[in-house]
DNA sequence: CCCGTTGTATCACAGCCGTGATAGAAAGGT
DNA sequence: ACCTTTCTATCACGGCTGTGATACAACGGG
């Protein structure tokens, strides 16, 4: 039994109509008015829960932030103990996490969107702060973190540079992200995948290559 | 001895100084007066030469497009016959050329960080056409050259899947290109370059791994 | 000299934008 | 009933945008 109105939930509103606007229109044509009619609200609420055009889009980021973080999460805990598991196993397992952050389906399609138009609005707004440095950074974390498991579980082949391997698979999510997003036709859901699968399959030690025999 | 003014070096001022524009403020606030002021051109002046803001826009990306597939052409025929260079200099060659497209230094940054703000853009506006598109798809074509040339002369391992490798390579280009721009603090030109580096050498078959003996 | 072409500069207009101010309705405690 | 807080709705202002229209200078050929 909320007292006025939920705050939070009118919130929450606000920054799905957000998200829809930049997937439709994109980040420069998503303005507060846009915004307003989006979520059938008027200007006047909006700006009734937040301050103004930086602190919607602050807010905006820094929720798809936490949504996609929380996935993330929830992925790693369900993982847990990778070394019990047979070893195809564990690169579907990495696979299905790094998956989270491809435009596979409508959902993470529309979050990668937002995620791309924000980071490269951020280049030049100091409206974001910080916010896509501390995710970039935590990109590479959580990659950094899926390798050395792998690592650790002895799926990974020999003598490899953890810190280079991070970079090369973060870049190679970023790009299948760009090009899965701005060029679906030509790189659509199922190629986006079978990229990183055959990445991480490609780092993963060529014991069995599994051509012949399986 | 021009008549009048040249229209082509008028055009090529407005387009560099648009460029610089976009590099520091963000495509979002590259208006026509902005473009104008830092051409130290009156908007009258700029006008006469660009019907309106789509003809401009257009006209960037495509200047921009005609000089970095120049750059490219420059490269692919300073490279000719790959066959018979040694092994590690067709690496260096194939490196050197896929690294044009990555910031490495102030040219190549503006370039890409220009190229990332217009595709982005272009995903929802229509002034751009399918320029990005094509541009996607000769991007891929490139790659997709310089592995098929690669392995014409034995340098990559076998059993590869060139139209897959083709993706994950460019994909691996825009995601070093993507983080290089937007976080320089993270993946520093020298960062960009190993990975890109280290990507082809793991392409290449195992033959020699010159751990020790060159 | 004259005149058409080319280039430069300026004004005005309608359309957005974010935002401050303000008024009034609705809700809930007392 | 009353009053405070919360919420909705609207107006107005200055600023920026692209663009059409227009006036005027500069150039180059007849």
């Amino acid at each position: 039994m909320p007292r006025y109105v939920d705050p939070e939930a009118r919130r929450r509103l606000v920054v799905n109509a957000l998200f829809r606007v930049v997937v439709r229109d994109g980040l420069q044509r998503t303005s507060l008015r846009a915004v307003a009619d989006e979520a059938e609200l008027n200007i006047g609420s909006l700006r009734h829960y937040f301050a103004g055009q930086q602190d919607l889009m602050r807010f905006a980021m820094q929720s798809m932030l936490d949504r996609v973080g929380g996935r993330l999460l929830e992925h790693l805990g369900r993982i847990g103990d990778l070394d019990r598991l047979p070893r195809p196993e564990r690169l579907r397992l990495a696979t299905g996490l790094l998956a989270e952050l491809l435009p596979l389906d409508e959902r993470r399609r529309a979050e990668v969107t937002v995620f791309l138009d924000f980071n490269t609005a951020a280049r030049t707004d100091p409206a974001f702060g910080d916010l896509t440095h501390r995710a970039a950074e935590g990109t590479r974390k959580l990659v950094h973190r899926v390798l050395a498991r792998l690592e650790a579980s002895g799926t990974l082949r020999p003598g490899l540079d953890l810190g280079l391997e991070t970079e090369r698979l973060t870049a190679l999510l970023d790009g299948l992200g760009l090009s899965g997003v701005l060029h679906p036709d030509i790189l659509d859901a199922r190629a986006c995948l079978d990229v990183l699968s055959a990445h991480l399959e490609d780092l993963a030690r060529p014991a069995g290559p599994s051509a012949s025999a399986n």
